[in-house]
DNA sequence: TTACTATATAGTAATGATTCTCATTACTGA
DNA sequence: TCAGTAATGAGAATCATTACTATATAGTAA
């Protein structure tokens, strides 16, 4: 693994970031310090850091991937309405899907994509959704 | 809503299944006994099933979607080298989710997206996984 | 049955995200 | 400095999905 202007410029955009932005985000970003990146060569970077464990890929049904720098047990919600993305911590959650999950079938359990898809504060007028079952 | 031959081949096809297909096994499927069936109405029939809730749409990461006539509540786990999906009923854990995002958040969740990834029993030689945390 | 109208379909083009290819560039260790 | 090789840029290719459009057909009313 060789380093290169890119690599690092892409790393440092990505790390310093908490928008949980796409490929293509990350790309008009880098391409502002950086007239000539590809968007492959961001593609490229993304990947390895992911590999890597540096950043987390996050996978949103029907969206492009989102990449979070935040690398700490936690899962996503999603605001259908705006696009935003809000972290929540939830070591608690992780221990009951592992327990659920794990000891009742034969598999082993490598990784849990968890996305909750809604409405954030701003974007909830009409107040529905499962927390009132 | 009008009835057709083919909606109803469609909707037949993915009813009698549970094999979680994705929307080219369908096709592949209807197509043996209406060659003339396209894609794109494989499509709109299972994205109209869907609306109506009489099938459930399954997001896998980096996967085309699949597609489940089993509608009680379940999630599914994945299997990375065969790429088979098998159910885990578990209202226990839609309970603690709802709990764990609901309660500490502004949000209001129409929907969780939770699919595990790993390895189902018989392709797991190595016995790895979160279970052994 | 027939005519009418709106919906569904087939076939195909278009889209969007991502990956691949390949010629060129530029690190890095000797 | 130089050779070897990994990384890059540009664009083509791929894959799932959606959009478009002319044609066919279902439901309905006369």
């Amino acid at each position: 693994m060789r380093n290169s202007k890119q690599s690092e410029t892409i790393k440092a955009n990505v790390m310093g970031r908490y928008d949980h932005p796409t490929a293509a985000m990350v790309y008009e970003s880098v391409r502002r310090e950086m007239p000539n990146v590809s968007l492959g060569t961001v593609y490229r970077n993304l990947d390895r850091l992911v590999a890597n464990d540096e950043i987390l890929r996050i996978s949103v049904p029907n969206q492009a991937d989102r990449f979070d720098a935040t690398i700490s047990e936690h899962y996503h919600l999603v605001c259908e309405k705006c696009g935003g993305v809000s972290d929540v911590e939830s070591a608690r959650v992780t221990r009951a899907l592992k327990r659920a999950f794990c000891e009742s079938s034969g598999f082993a359990i490598s990784e849990i994509q968890l996305v909750a898809m809604g409405r954030c504060e701003s974007c909830n007028s009409n107040k529905g959704g499962i927390c009132q079952n």
